[in-house]
DNA sequence: CGCCGGTTTCCGTTGAACGGAAGGATTGGC
DNA sequence: GCCAATCCTTCCGTTCAACGGAAACCGGCG
C-alpha cells in the first residue's frame, strides 16, 4: 500500500496549528472544520484534537463543535506579561474609568503588533474596534506609538519600512511623518491619537515601565473626537501609568513624594 | 544498546504535561525544573520545550527560565466560557464596584473546584486569597454555594460525599448542614456566606443564567464581615446578576420593564 | 431508500520521536 | 586557579507510537 503521501510538520507544531486555528470569528469549529483550516488530514485531527480534549486544553460542546477549553484559559493566567500585569495594573485603570468613564486600554508589544490586554469600557463610551485578546497595526493606534517610540530599533526599523495600512483619512502612513511623531512621544512621555483608527475616537496613551525602566506596555483612554479637551485628561494618564510603573517596580517611579500605595506583594515576574 | 528506560504518555500529553507544570508559585521554571516536575528525561523535555517556545506557547525570558507565552493568553482569550463571559459581564461588574468599593467577583464551576474568572478590588477592600484564574472549594464560597446549588446532581453528590475542607471555625463541613443551605439558596435566589474562607470576609452571591436558563455562572460581592448590614447590597448583586443574565440571553431575564441596555453583540456562544 | 457530510474505528507501515551518552557553559567552593 | 556541581545543548542509533488510507457508522434530507 503506498502509505505516505503527505505528512509535514513535528507533532507539537500540529498541536499548535490545530489551537491557531480558532480565531475571533471562528471560536468553535467542527472537526472537519478544523482539518480543513489546519490542513491537516482528517484522521489526524481527529487523533489531535482527541489528545488536547483529554488534556482539557478543547473542550467539546453539546453541538459536537470544539472550542478552546477552560482550561487553556487557566494555564494562560500565569503568564506574567499577560495577567501578571494586568493585575497591577487593573487599579489604576479603574481609577482612571471611574474618574472619565470612557475606554480604559492596557496593552504590550507583540512581535509587530500591539495586543491587548484588558480594556474596560464604559456603556456609552465611543465604540472601537479593538478587543481584549485582540491585536491592532501599532503606527494607528495611541497604544501603539507609544510602545512603537521605545521598541528596539530593529521593530521599529521593521514597520518604519513596512507598508502602513489606512484605517481613516487621518491614520499616518508616510514613514517619515511616523518617525516625526515617535520622536515627539519619547520627548512628551505621552501621546494623542486623534481618529487613525477610527475618526469618531481620540486616544491618550502614556508608557508604563518595568524594572528595568524599559517600556513594558502602555496604557490608553480613549474619548470621543469630538470631546472638548483630550489635554485635561493627560496627567491622569500619564499619572496613572507612572503608578503601574512604581508596583512594578521601575526605578525612574519611584516615590516622587507622592502617597505610597498599598504594597502589592509582587511575584517572580522579570521583565 | 539497551535503549527504551521509561516511556509514558502520547506526544500530546506529554506537551499538555509541560504546561501544567506552571503554577501560580511557579510561573517560571528551567529546563531541569520542568525536567523534575513533569517526570521526563532532560532530553526529552528540551525537545518538548522547543517546540512550545516555537510556537510562542512558552517564552525564554533572559534569564534563561520559561513562561507562559503571551501566544498561550491569546489564545486563552478565545475561549467562550472564559472571555465571552467575562466581556457580557465586566459592565456590570463595574457598576457594582463603583456603588460598592469592594471585591466584585465572577467565577464558574469547573469540575468540582469553583473557577474565578474575573475579579475587581478596591485599594482598600479586605484581603482574600482568591485569585483571577485560581480555583477554590465550592462549598466554603459565595459563589460556590450558588453554583453548586443548581450544579448537575451528580456533581452536587460527588461534594457532599467528600470530605469538606476547613478554612475557618465558620466554614461548613456538615454535608448535611450544607444541603440546606443549596435548598435555601435556590429558594432566595442568592446566597450570604459570613467568613467562611476567611472569617473577615462576608461574601452575597448570585447566580448568572444563560440561553437554556442554567445557571452558567455566579458573581459575588465580598465584604469585611464587620460592615453594617449585607443585606442592603443583595437586591444590587441580583439585579447586575440578572443583567448579565439577560445580555447572555437567559429567557428568565427577558426585560421585565427595566431599561434595556445597550445591545451587546453576542457571537457563537451556546454555553 | 439512497445520497451526503460529518465522525469514528481499524490497522499495517515507517519515519519521527525518543533518550542515553557525551560535550559545553556557568557558577561556586576551597 | 582548579575541581565539582548544575544546567543546558548536540548527536545519533533504535524502535515504537504516530500516521493516514480505507471502510464502517451515523443522522438528515430529498
Amino acid at each position: 500500500m503506498p502509505p505516505r503521501t503527505t505528512s509535514p510538520a513535528s507533532v507539537g507544531a500540529r498541536l499548535i496549528a490545530v489551537l491557531d486555528a480558532f480565531t475571533e470569528r471562528a471560536p468553535a469549529l467542527t472537526l472537519s472544520e478544523l482539518s480543513r483550516r489546519t490542513e491537516l488530514p482528517l484522521t489526524s485531527t481527529h487523533r489531535l484534537v482527541g489528545e488536547l480534549v483529554a488534556g482539557g486544553l478543547l473542550e467539546r460542546g453539546a453541538d459536537g463543535r470544539y472550542r478552546i477549553g477552560l482550561r487553556l484559559w487557566e494555564i494562560a493566567s500565569l503568564a506574567p506579561r499577560g495577567v501578571g500585569l494586568r493585575e497591577s495594573a487593573l487599579p489604576f485603570l479603574e481609577d482612571l474609568y471611574e474618574a472619565t468613564h470612557q475606554h480604559v486600554q492596557l496593552a504590550v508589544l507583540e512581535g509587530r503588533e500591539v495586543l491587548y490586554l484588558e480594556r474596560i469600557s464604559g456603556r456609552d463610551a465611543v465604540s472601537i474596534i479593538s478587543r481584549v485578546g485582540g491585536r491592532l497595526a501599532p503606527h494607528a493606534t495611541g497604544v501603539g506609538v507609544v510602545l512603537l517610540a521605545h521598541a528596539p530599533v530593529e521593530v521599529q526599523e521593521a514597520i518604519l519600512a513596512g507598508p502602513l495600512r489606512r484605517f481613516t483619512p487621518k491614520t499616518v502612513t508616510r514613514s517619515s511623518e511616523l518617525r516625526r511623531i515617535l520622536a515627539d512621544v519619547r520627548r512628551d512621555g505621552y501621546a494623542i491619537t486623534d481618529g487613525t483608527v477610527e475618526t469618531v475616537a481620540l486616544s491618550v496613551a502614556a508608557p508604563v515601565r518595568g524594572p528595568a525602566d524599559t517600556v513594558v506596555a502602555a496604557i490608553s483612554v480613549v474619548v470621543p473626537a469630538a470631546s472638548a479637551q483630550p489635554r485635561e485628561i493627560v496627567p491622569a494618564v500619564v499619572a496613572a501609568a507612572r503608578g503601574i510603573s512604581r508596583v512594578l517596580g521601575a526605578p525612574s517611579a519611584r516615590d516622587l513624594g507622592r502617597t505610597v500605595r498599598r504594597e502589592t506583594h509582587r511575584r517572580d515576574l522579570a521583565f
